[in-house]
DNA sequence: GAGAGAAATGTAAGCGCTTACATATTTTCA
DNA sequence: TGAAAATATGTAAGCGCTTACATTTCTCTC
């Protein structure tokens, strides 16, 4: 097997072929590259130019095999198809670069399966540390980072009753903070298009906050109307058609995340409906999609850049000295643009 | 150095305790796991349930140093802060997960330094196989990734007179035939917003493929406004700005990509302009952007699924049997949607 | 049932690097 | 100036796996 590679793969120049053109041992060499700062000038340059001159770079397997650490990073985002992780990731990324250190990206689909799947692979693939979204997901899959020594970061969400690291928001009490606004402004029927809440702990805790402002001014949570609905624009479209079906549609809809939201903004012009005259919209996350459409959205901004760089500064520090550190909350901040308003009297 | 991790690191299992637990040599647990067929029923029952008790999974240093070979295949994109590359890259995320592959992204935020620095990464991180977007490079980096005997396929683009493998499509022909379109709607002051052509041999193929077309209306490709800017809708909004502030304005602008168009759209509508009515917009992509802003956005379709699904599939070809297959060729088609309408006369 | 061939398994030699420890060299300062 | 301390370099033992090759064990066939 594998005979092809080993009769047509390039030579490439080992460690010891440098050792030997610069006329030091293996182990100088090694060190020129990875704490240059021990070996003296003269020798680090007549390495360096040896290095040069064959065209060196180090066998990625027999560095990790000896070092027993690969340098790469894992993260794992429910999806790669729309912008609501792509700029922290993005952040996440350059932030990692900075250290060195390189970041492997899966997609789970939103499926627990897939992404315990994905979890495995990332392992396999020799992951030093992994990034995932929210805390919930079976404990077989902690044990099993924690029996590996995988260090884990939970991005995302910040609940202090869990004991894992974890950099995030509290999703529930921003999506109180918009739903208080919304009933301030005079709405009573209330509708929701949520992202499917099952092993979706950031899903869960926006339902909770809207339950909450309900609650304070005094509504039964359970006349909320709740719809749970994969993650697209068209799903957002058809929660917003069931809703707008209901006997006594609600005045205003608020949506898990800005891709529903875009989506009952669409539905809600199909139907020939003025948003915000004739029903209220917000979102959830601020993406560029929020500002695109027309009217611009009503969301909760959530610094997604700021959390990816965090992200990255604390998954550094807790490879490098295996230090767990304590969970980080960033403020989330209500962003009033064209789609809430009072409802029609 | 690393004394930590020596000192704290769990001790897993190895191959040889699999060995040892299953009474075989380490070969024929390699075996089982590698290629199950070679070993005989009743042994393999063995080696896998020894390799179940103790919780054992292969050091992924060790193998990639034995097997020369990591398993992991590369991509530089040049943004994941949307969704252009994202549908694409997930597609061939998918279909590499079949082949038992794991997807490496990078992006380079369309800078070919950060590019040239990202392929030198992913290489040193073991990938065996790299996507890259587009043949514009520094011939030093094919030369490069040939010495290190790292296959590569291009997408995004289709150039027959470029030997590499690649899967794309025509970006001049199909962009000719929607500015044939524009043109043969009786539009004679035409402008282009277009990502910066430098290093991108598609933004430059999409505006060659607008000049063809002015050509076979008997027009001076001269004649077109065109405006370079950096990817984004700002930066969309901003071209449109200019390009209405000309003397004479364009009645139709065409944009390299649906980003910039949406930017443009967004500035019509600032500016007071009903697009089509006063000014026609145009599109490059059908990413999900374009559908969802009003009017729709009139665009050239481009199979990005496909395109991520196929480019996968050539890959893993090259990766096990070392041939380069001849560039494959994708078909695009127009989407007549909102944005496009005869000038007003 | 012997011999040939096929199938299953074992043996052991690396793969290319890092790093603990040993050794050599230089610096420091009493 | 010489011993101790600090610095620079070398030696060599793995890291845990794959796989060529050797050996053993089956399965036929005549």
């Amino acid at each position: 097997m594998n005979r092809r590679l080993s009769d047509t793969a390039p030579n490439l120049p080992t460690l010891a072929d440098v050792a030997r053109v610069a006329g030091v041992s293996t182990a100088t060499v090694s060190r020129c590259l990875n704490s240059p700062a021990q070996v003296q000038t003269a020798t680090r340059d007549r390495v360096l130019s040896a290095v040069a001159t064959l065209g060196y770079s180090p066998n990625f397997g027999a560095r990790a095999l000896a070092a027993r650490r690969t340098g790469i990073i894992g993260a794992i985002i429910p999806t790669m198809e729309n912008a609501i992780f792509a700029r922290a990731i993005q952040a996440f990324q350059e932030e990692l670069h900075l250290s060195g250190l390189t970041l492997l990206v899966a997609s789970s689909s939103y499926s627990p399966e897939i992404e315990a799947d994905q979890i495995r692979t990332l392992v396999a693939r020799g992951a030093d540390a992994l990034l995932l979204i929210g805390h919930d997901r079976d404990p077989g899959i902690y044990d099993f980072l924690a029996q590996r020594g995988v260090p884990v970061l939970i991005a995302w969400a910040y609940d202090p009753t869990q004991a894992r690291a974890s950099i995030g928001f509290d999703n529930r009490r921003a999506m109180a903070g918009l739903a208080d606004e919304v009933l301030r402004l005079g709405h009573r029927h209330i509708g929701m298009i949520s992202a499917l809440a099952a092993g979706n702990d950031r899903a869960r805790d926006r339902i909770a906050g809207v339950h909450d402002a309900l609650r304070d001014h005094g509504l039964d949570p359970a006349t909320l109307h709740l719809i749970e609905t994969p993650y697209s624009i068209a799903n957002g479209a058809e929660g917003m058609a069931q809703l707008m079906a209901l006997p006594t549609p609600p005045t205003a809809v608020v949506c898990g995340n800005d891709v529903l939201a875009v989506g009952a903004l669409q539905m809600a012009r199909q139907l020939g409906l003025s948003v915000p005259q004739d029903v209220s919209i917000t979102g959830f996350d601020d993406i560029e999609l929020a500002t695109v459409v027309d009217p611009a959205l009503t969301t909760v901004h959530v610094p997604h850049r700021d959390m990816g760089r965090a992200a990255a500064r604390l998954l550094v520090d807790m490879v490098g000295d295996g230090v767990a550190p304590t969970p980080v909350c960033l403020d989330t901040n209500l962003c009033f643009r064209g789609t809430l308003a009072a409802p029609k009297t």
